[in-house]
RNA sequence: GGCGGUAUCGUCUAGGGGACUAGGACGGAGCCCUCUCAAGGCUCAAACACGGGUUCGAAUCCCGUUACCGCUACCA
């Protein structure tokens, strides 16, 4: 019998078969959150028995994603795999006890019987044929050296439980064949491992996909037979695609590594996530991690499949940026301006308190960090590209640009303190001068500078190029413009 | 086919018998702000799957139907 005061055991039970699938990532954060709120232990479970499709690299995958999103594991890792003395040991028990039986039946033998229940149009369950031998024709094929497989056998009656985010759910037990628990080769089934294990580890909750409701009952089974007080069960929704079905490759990136790529935060990741399946009730959307530690509940779970949304998972890192500091943002740019080749790490070091600056600059009117350095990038001393639609735009008459440009330069030129008031004054008072709308000599300015039409205020843009530079970019806009003119 | 699960705007959701003319958010349309783009503010379009009950009263409870999803392996 469990102790009710104990505190909580949760896992979360890879195989490791891929990468992180977002799905993945959210069952993981749900156990995790709920670990976390409730002083208990969050368990990582690598479920390796398929030695086929299971790969270090994808293990590492996995563990890379859950430590990006910063959800940390309690007590060592357990492989499955180290597990099998104790599963054999437990389908013996169960053989011992009368609970499982022993099965000759071929797999060919099986998949013919399939076959055939479904010519009758008849849905096939195991009919326990090697249940009705007689104890002496078991011995016999057992010392005649007979392979066979282990089954347990699935009593009569109902099996139920109360699942925290469904409420009751019952199976009919005569649903539910004698299924294996054991190869022939002597390795366990799923459903054997995982409650062998789970026992194991002393798990008091099992937050899972809902794929696995059909698995359950034969847990519950399993958990009696074993002499064990089965655990609690909350079945969260599966994350669907834009088409309804279940997610996948073809809907996009469905690793949380991509997103990582993408420039997504893993604040804004888990809060994205966590908004699928869960609510904290009310119009709460944009939490920390604290928040939903301290928010989190099981009765806060949905019990429909949510569809992932990418449009507003960008949003919401959107909002991510601009809430978080220039000092917070820092390590998650510097590494991406260095990769894309922007900057060099010595030139952010030697310049800190004005990069921190740039980030302030930048961050609110960027979704993702890729568009951060995309922004970021006219800062740096590197040649700038001109984008065709801004030169179209605002450079569209290119003798009228050049004596705009020029007239700036001149203006500028006489700027002592570069302050954003200083130059908005004499940037207006050019304006006036040549009787034209502010936005005639700023929109050009911006294109010669940057090279796009979007930026942050044209005056925080001089002050933190910098004279030097902004004349720089000055005199590359001529050429550009004199080339094409010519 | 059998068994199980689910059903509120296009999407994520609030709602748990009367507070519902159904709220918020993303996305869409528009306005304001404005040197651009964001951010922010405001406005608009947009949903209780269907049919029966129960009840004075149902988005909310019950039963059917439909649709969708999952499982139906000596996979996990």
């Amino acid at each position: 019998m469990p102790d009710p005061l104990a505190p909580p055991r949760v896992r979360f039970a890879p195989s490791p078969t891929g990468y992180l699938h977002v799905g993945g990532a959210r069952t993981a954060l749900f156990n995790w959150l709920y670990a976390r709120q409730t002083g208990g232990a969050f368990l990582l479970r690598v479920e390796d028995t398929d030695k086929a499709r299971s790969t270090d690299e994808s293990e590492r995958a996995i563990f890379e994603g859950l430590e990006w999103l910063g959800l940390n594991w309690d007590e060592h890792v357990v492989h499955q795999a180290l597990g099998l003395p104790r599963h054999q040991r437990d389908a013996n028990f169960l053989l011992e006890t009368g609970a499982a039986y022993r099965c000759f039946c071929t797999q060919a033998e099986l998949e013919a019987m399939r076959q055939a229940a479904t010519a009758r149009k008849d849905s096939f369950k195991y009919d326990r044929r090697c249940d009705l031998l007689a104890p002496e024709e078991i011995m016999r094929r057992v010392e005649s050296g007979m392979p066979f497989s282990v089954r347990f056998r699935v009593p009569e009656g109902e099996t139920a439980w109360d699942d925290e985010v469904h409420g009751r759910i019952a199976f009919p037990n005569k649903d539910i064949e004698d299924f294996v628990i054991l190869r022939s080769d002597g390795t366990p089934i799923y459903n054997l491992a995982v409650v062998s294990d789970d026992i194991d580890m002393g798990i008091t909750l099992v937050m899972r996909g809902d794929d696995h409701i059909s698995n359950t009952p034969k847990q519950i089974q399993l958990y009696r037979a074993l002499g064990n007080e089965p655990p609690r069960f909350a079945h969260v929704p599966m994350i669907h695609g834009m088409d309804g079905k279940k997610l996948s490759k073809r809907h996009g990136a469905t690793a949380v590594a991509d997103y990582q790529n993408e420039g997504i935060l893993p604040g804004a990741m888990v809060n994205f996530l966590a908004l699928m399946g869960w609510s904290p009730g009310g119009d709460r959307e944009v939490m920390s991690l604290e928040e939903m530690i301290a928010l989190f509940s099981l009765a806060g779970l949905q019990k429909k499949a949510a569809i992932f949304d990418t449009k507003k998972l960008e949003w919401m890192n959107g909002q991510h940026l601009s809430r978080a500091s220039a000092m917070e943002l820092e390590p998650r740019l510097t590494p991406a301006l260095i990769k894309a080749g922007v900057a060099t790490a010595e030139m952010l070091e030697s310049r800190r308190e004005w990069y921190l600056e740039l980030i302030d600059l930048l961050k609110v009117r960027s979704r993702t960090v890729l568009d951060m350095v995309r922004q970021a990038a006219p800062f740096f001393p590197a040649a700038i590209a001109y984008d065709p639609a801004a030169v179209d735009k605002q450079w569209s008459d290119r003798e009228a640009s050049l004596a705009i440009l020029h007239a700036v330069q001149d203006k500028l030129a006489k700027v002592d303190v570069w302050t954003p008031q200083s130059l908005e004054a004499a940037l207006r008072a050019l304006a006036e001068e040549r009787g034209v709308a502010a936005g005639k000599i700023f929109q050009p300015l911006r294109v010669a500078l940057t090279g796009l039409t979007v930026s942050p205020g044209i005056f925080e843009v001089l002050v933190a190029m910098g004279p030097e530079l902004t004349m720089q970019r000055l005199r590359d806009a001529y050429d550009f413009l004199k080339a094409v003119a010519a």
